[in-house]
DNA sequence: TGCGCGACTGCAATCGTGTGCGGTTATGCT
DNA sequence: AGCATAACCGCACACGATTGCAGTCGCGCA
């Protein structure tokens, strides 16, 4: 048993598949008789037909879907996007298409070239790798695209991001604000565009705020995890550069900081601040409570599908970039610094 | 500028579309003379062809992607699951077009009409209900699917799901061990397969074990969320039903009990222990780290896509139900009760 | 030399829908 | 009454690929 078809309805309604396409499709059905509009739709509900999207697709070279390309799913960071990004296609009428890349180039490559032969009319890109042979590429094919949660150098590209600037300094302000005098930052990896305008964004904060500015303050890690970030703290510890507070490129970073603080038999916020960014979930849960900057990714995922849906409508507007302003929640990972510190 | 097509290759190598079609599937390309056949692969090769997937699929009535309905993909459950499926499923040469349900049955209804409405060649099902009269449906017009992490009564279809019965006989097992006595339930909701099934594994254990048996000390909670767990216990401690130990439901009910703690002061694992269930990421840095029952989640999404792709290959094959063990991850919201109690 | 056969390859139809174009009918106007 | 016009509907083709069928060509064999 097969799919009712267009012909089925037009022969159930007595009239040509042309006039039963015309009569089902809302924009045509000025074109055919009111009475008969009605039998055909009467026909189509009561065999319960729906138009095939594969045919329709090859016709109109419409897919009405969206490619959203990212990292990976279980970073906690994504989901959240991911369901603005719904949130908002699904009641303009398009579906989005999720692929992961693992920030592998090579699947990056072939995921997308998947999405772009399944004719999706617009792509979401929140890989992180800055340099971006890719990206110039689609871009010269003049793919519809917006980034999210990253930039590209050297590119005029609509992107979606959160304020790192606000964000990165808001944390650095509180802990100014604290008496902390030495604070460190754990960086994200400078390949990635948020790695590098945060790490940018430490060092002015901390100039304009008049606090100590020592290079050796800030250690890059090579990823944002856990257990990167552990390391370059015990690199950090290692080296015998004090600080009192840090500032961690983002919340796994500062979650990898834990570790080494009980691996080393230290307390926090007692002995050392901390200062995290994204809030991911449960954040509030954990010992001690992590401090961090918030980051509104769902309303980043609206702002991103928005972005795309003005750029497909109107392909000549000149691209955008919309940064989103963060707000830091205060928990119980940052306190006063030690007096003896 | 629009892509190639497969008469623009025929056309470039001398050839008619039918014969560039045969020598560029591996299928059929014995059935033209090797000379041509590489002939027109370069020609592919050269105006970098891509064959049109929806061109293909509406002649062939096969499209390579299996649905993905889940509830909600910021729930941490269903990231891990999802990427055990496309770790199968990308291989095997499918894709997965995942959608969103909320567990709303009206959303439901439209996404999963819309992904067969796409010719989806299988379904995945994580959504929660038990009954289910969509599903009882979809399976008399013999769509092939499997569901994930539930199950439904009165229906034989191939399932994956955690051994709940395992899991909670450990939780129970290890309180008893530490000497608890009066282990309460927070129950999920019995609506859903997990909740009742969790429920009924709890009574058996504690019968096993020889540990009291009161009914009052299971709670079911209306959803599986922190803020239902935290309302359950509240009632708990109302009523005045005393206990030492909680099996919650899953970790977020048992997050709520952490709230709950500090709300009227109470201190865990001294007052009481917790455990967990499904181990959901970070849970070793919550104040206290959850002891819980570790669910495999990522083999769980890979055993489901060899079953649906077992199901796909042979449809007669009788459904068969998958069970995965889970393991009992010792931290520290489980210790001895206090003497008085 | 003629026939049969195998190896290729081209023709044309098809999947289900959308749409430009032309034809038919009814209506209004002079 | 005759004609222009609008309203409506059907015909046929297109989208890009696949595939059954038939035709062509060369070669071997009697």
């Amino acid at each position: 048993m097969t799919a009712p078809t267009l012909r089925d309805v037009a022969q159930l309604a007595g009239v040509h598949p042309a006039t039963a396409s015309r009569a089902l499709n809302p924009q045509t059905r000025p074109l055919v008789n009111a009475d008969t509009a009605r039998k055909v739709l009467r026909a189509a509900d009561s065999i319960g037909y729906q138009p095939n999207p594969i045919a329709r697709s090859l016709k109109t070279a419409r897919t009405a879907t969206i490619g959203v390309v990212i990292p990976d799913l279980t970073n906690p960071l994504f989901p959240p996007i991911v369901r603005g990004i719904e949130d908002v296609l699904t009641p303009a009428g398009y579906n989005s298409w999720i692929v992961n890349t693992d920030n592998d180039p090579q699947r990056e490559e072939t995921q997308v070239e998947s999405l772009r032969s399944r004719q999706v009319e617009g792509l979401i890109i929140a890989t992180a790798r800055r340099d971006h042979p890719l990206l110039v590429r689609l871009h010269r094919q003049s793919v519809k695209m917006v980034l999210v949660n990253r930039r590209v150098e050297g590119l005029e590209l609509p992107a979606v991001t959160a304020d790192d600037d606000l964000g990165v300094g808001m944390a650095v302000a509180h802990l100014a604000r604290l008496g902390h005098r030495r604070i460190a930052h754990l960086a994200g990896p400078r390949s990635t565009s948020t790695g590098a305008a945060r790490a940018r964004a430490f060092r002015h904060a901390v100039r304009d705020l008049g606090l100590v500015d020592d290079p050796a303050l800030t250690v890059e890690c090579d990823y944002w995890s856990e257990a990167h970030g552990a390391q370059a703290l015990r690199g950090l510890l290692d080296s015998g550069t004090g600080f009192t507070g840090i500032v961690a490129g983002n919340d796994l970073i500062a979650l990898g900081c834990y570790d080494v603080f009980t691996e080393r038999g230290m307390t926090c916020p007692d002995d050392v601040s901390v200062v995290g960014f994204n809030d991911m979930p449960f954040l509030d849960k954990m010992r001690p409570p992590l401090t961090t900057v918030s980051v509104p990714h769902y309303e980043i995922g609206i702002e991103t599908a928005r972005l795309l849906l003005d750029t497909i409508a109107e392909p000549d507007r000149p691209p955008r970039a919309v940064l989103l302003a963060p707000s830091l929640v205060v928990r119980a990972s940052t306190a006063e610094p030690a007096a003896h510190a």
